[in-house]
DNA sequence: CTCAAAATGAGTTGCGTACCTCAAAACACC
DNA sequence: GGTGTTTTGAGGTACGCAACTCATTTTGAG
């Protein structure tokens, strides 16, 4: 009837004794210090082992000292999304403070490579831990692998850079971003057929290139009723999003559907009910201030959202367990895809 | 550029020396022992307030010894969602004896209240926290209250009891849940007209009847060319609710989309298909390995899922945070109503 | 076999808190 | 002013580990 899923509390002093060796030996062993025989890392290493040995966090933590470092590098500039995850930060403080956390933002131009690798060189030795919302960029790439060399742990933030060896990517799967938009859209369109438009910042964004590739495929394989017009890059403002798509409704009476891939929502909004065109389908992405009212209109159908205060919570829960040395419990930490509509609002 | 988001690390004896007190004194109020006078007390609280002091929970859990105990109490028999939630505590067993946590299995009979009420009656005194699958009636919120006045932190899971003095629920809104598949099951029909089953385990259990009163709100409110048939009560069996849905569709032709509130999945998708009305719009609830096959096989159009990987989480961290006196992230903590399609299968 | 280098043992200290004891001081009451 | 009670101080121990020192043993090369 009871079932029990923890085993005993060993202490590194039950290992000594198992492996037939001292104290001192299996903390060289366990920190990797030198000194060691071979042999002699084995039998302690299997000690461990066998016993499914885990040291006490508290306790390590404890012992260790000097508090532990996090830097947050991230965009300059006004960016909801980005503000968003720097107050879920906030609203950490006690958790964060109650385990001797200190953690810091950093605002930089990370769309330019060279300053942004600057940005991130300078942090070399000062902190155990960095997330970054980084640029897929050699220059970016090899500041990232220079870190990585010094010991500092690295977390990919919101859009990765798998070419690096950073340690983990915290962020969504554009690709099925990108898959479930087209599956939204095209179940949301109900059978008719038409065209469907795209406004994007920029094709050369990797998150929004591989989104808009999920989304074609979706497209092509599902719905051969509708046609995918050429993708519209609006550099996320919403003025230039606003004039291209005009432009675009003006040319094609026949859109059903559209897919905006960045922000720029306002924009899009504004072209789409000056048209008076209301009744395309409109999936988007994010839940912010804006994109929330429009879903509660009924301008926008579906947004899909990555929850930022998530993404926040499990940089810091995976930049903590990197330090420690502890696993990451992946599954807790996967940044999922929520579809969000006017009735599940968070 | 950069800024910080925690404060300095201050200890103990540095409220003490604040307060003008000795450390003994700072103790005793801090774990609300008795014999300190009632001026002292308030000093002493606002130098702890005034530096925002936070005990240093590594030095905390190591000092008081003993490890915690967690119980589950959760419905005997096979049930899928359920042996989810154990798999995923069994995953998080080195993060638990990291943290010296015991975490124990209890399987009862949730749907009978003596017999539960019996069952939590009997953990007094032996567990620091408690998360169960509860029964709302007046027996179950009687043991919990005892419990809670016995001392041991009480979570609520999957189901509530909210007239009980629980600590917290972890569960999703179900009235959201039920909202959520009606605007699915609306808009995925796509302007057509015509009528809507409802296939229920019972309308006597709380978050059912939560459901499909959600269910109705919307369809009511939102699609009025969409007509809702009576609820079938198949008790969550696969053989009963495929008759009783069988029969629904014969006497029906012009039956359009449906919603399966509870289990019995496989019942319901074998009469439709028996029935060749696959292209009945058929939203459901929970990803598990069959609505995962329906989904992919284009049977079933939308999950409604309650990641049960989070909620097992998500209950052993609320009940820690209980018990070690921390504040609850809220946000994280929350269980999303998650909106599951072919191409965001997780 | 000798000797230096490598490997290991034994031990100490400190991290910040919980929990405990005992003595001293402050206080209230008559 | 003396009594008893309440409040406070001072100090110790323990928790499990990290990080270190220094002495001792073992090993391997010549």
């Amino acid at each position: 009837m009871a079932e029990t899923l923890t085993t005993a509390a060993l202490t590194l002093k039950d290992i000594a004794r198992e492996a037939g060796v001292s104290l001192a030996t299996v903390d060289r062993v366990l920190h990797n210090r030198p000194g060691v025989r071979a042999d002699t890392v084995r039998r302690v290493r299997e000690a461990i082992e066998r016993n499914s040995f885990q040291p006490h966090v508290a306790a390590a933590e404890l012992a260790r000292g000097r508090a532990r470092r996090f830097a947050f590098v991230m965009p300059s500039g006004p960016n909801p999304f980005m503000q968003q995850i720097e107050a879920y930060l906030g609203e950490m403080s006690g958790w964060l403070s109650a385990r001797r956390l200190g953690v810091e933002m950093i605002a930089t131009d990370v769309f330019d490579a060279s300053v942004l690798a600057a940005s991130l060189e300078a942090l070399s030795g000062d902190y155990d831990g960095v997330a970054v919302v980084a640029l897929d960029h050699p220059t970016v790439r090899a500041a990232i692998n220079d870190l990585v060399d010094a010991g500092t742990k690295i977390v990919t933030l919101v859009s990765d850079v798998p070419s690096s060896r950073r340690h983990h990517y915290v962020g969504i799967d554009n690709i099925a971003a990108g898959r479930t938009a087209g599956a939204l859209v095209g179940r949301l369109v109900g059978g008719r057929s038409g065209k469907v438009a795209i406004v994007a910042g920029s094709q050369g964004l990797r998150d929004h290139a591989e989104r808009i590739f999920g989304f074609n495929q979706v497209m092509a394989s599902e719905f051969p009723g509708l046609s995918v017009l050429p993708v519209l890059e609006g550099r996320d403002e919403d003025a230039r999003s606003e004039q291209l798509l005009a432009r675009l409704l003006g040319r094609h009476a026949d859109i059903v559907g559209l897919y905006n891939v960045g922000a720029g929502t306002q924009g899009v909004a504004k072209a789409l009910s000056e048209a008076g065109r209301d009744k395309v389908v409109f999936v988007g992405h994010d839940v912010t201030a804006l994109t929330r009212r429009l879903l509660l209109q009924g301008v926008m159908d579906a947004a899909i959202s990555q929850n930022p205060g998530h993404e926040a919570r499990a940089a810091v829960r995976v930049l903590l367990a990197l330090a420690r040395g502890e696993p990451i419990l992946r599954e807790q930490e996967k940044i999922r895809i929520d579809i969000v509509m006017r009735d599940n609002l968070p």
